[in-house]
DNA sequence: TCAAAAGTGTTTATAATACACCCATGG
DNA sequence: CCATGGGTGTATTATAAACACTTTTGA
């Protein structure tokens, strides 16, 4: 006996992206203005649906690229939402993704095209359905990651300060931080790279300017990055 | 306009369960001997398809309820997998979830008409598809919740001794645990009812049995958890 | 010369770890 | 009377947190 699945109920499956950004103050996400009915005019984070032949990472990264331009963005999958009208046209399962991105890598044109707009988290209007629900579970999973693993340094450019860098964590975990035991700490993980470079935008003095270390960080346990702020 | 989704691929939506339980030894999960093709025969998790009227939880419910009889299982969802070709009957997304069982409260009568068998999670079989992944997955998540909140009472008799909850802790972080710190650290929690009642059967002095304090775990703040082992 | 941000160490408090002996009882 | 598992506290180490002044330089 095979057992084929005809009897079964098939669904639309949905991708829905949070996209991070950081514009060295606030944490930011890049929501789109929705051109269609229902809910036509509304913000909505972007998505898309499962094509038969792709899995559901490539489908965030073609959604994610189909907004941004961007390629190999880090993203990772979070939940997938499935209330049962969560979406008034079709049954609809949404799994979700967050990625983090450079803000200044996107490309202006699409977002143009998308009426898309970067948002402060803390300013987020109402979304679509379900989808303010998923941010908040975004943002609590990107706290969390980050508390476990210097994640994060997808959202800066590729030279940053200590301060930028400081300030980023401070927006993912809403709270300040004191800048001397942020400075040990990381130090103490010993993943990045001082350059004999500063970035004189800031100060009169200029602060020093780090890359984040690829090669050292793979070369040390995961585990040996409990990063509590 | 009103747009709809016609166009759009409908996929089959499945739900797997990783189902734990401890038997004062080691962790164990609840397999099912698959009874028809493809891979008739061989070991597989519990799992059915999502109803177009019910939402993961609930389908999830559903499905631990076939196997086990139990209601109200703690349980957890934690990814979807989706390779093209992981079903290979039908393209199918998985939503995985693992649940915790005291091993003693499931229904014998259902556990053999699935030919269910509860395997030590360090022998366990291989099994069908990519369900070794989910397990590998959910015993990862189960580690990482565990060092952050106390959950596991679920794994164990309503009244334990301390040994007992040790034992379920090393277990699940596969760690052997120092006995005083252990009982200091959970102790310093303050989420336990220390009973006047002894277990005779472990020893000739007996052990305390201690109840699990819901009351006051709610009241705490969930980040006062931090149990680092 | 001064405003504004950068850079830098030490002390204290808290949390984690390591560690060993006595107790109670049934056989 | 002894074998078995239960119960208990302290000293040490490691990590986290609190805290303030000097440096640089362009305007």
């Amino acid at each position: 006996m095979l057992k084929n699945y005809n009897n079964e109920d098939k669904v639309l499956l949905a991708v829905d992206c949070i996209i991070f950004g950081f514009d060295n103050e606030d944490l930011k996400i890049l929501l789109i203005k929705r051109d269609f009915e229902p809910e036509k005019g509304k913000w909505s984070l972007i998505g898309g649906f499962l094509n038969k032949n792709e899995t559901l990472d490539l489908a965030a990264s073609r959604i994610l690229n189909r907004l941004t331009g961007m390629q190999d963005i880090y993203m990772e999958q979070f939940y997938a939402f499935s209330e049962v009208d969560r979406d008034p046209v079709d049954r609809t399962i949404s799994v979700s993704y967050y990625a983090l991105i450079n803000i200044e890598n996107h490309n202006e044109e699409l977002i143009e095209n998308y009426n898309a707009k970067w948002f402060s988290v803390s300013k987020a209007p109402k979304l679509i359905f379900d989808h303010n629900e998923m941010l908040g579970k975004a943002i609590r999973r990107l706290q969390r990651r980050t508390s476990i693993r210097p994640i994060g340094f997808e959202l800066l450019p590729e030279k940053f300060t200590m301060r930028q860098l400081q300030k980023l964590y401070e927006a993912i975990l809403n709270k300040e931080l004191d800048k001397r035991n942020f400075i040990n700490k990381i130090n103490s993980l010993d993943i990045l790279i001082k350059l004999n470079e500063k970035d004189m935008t800031s100060s009169t003095k200029g602060s020093y300017l780090y890359m984040f270390d690829q090669k050292k960080y793979d070369e040390k346990q995961v585990n040996n990055f409990y990063l509590k702020l």
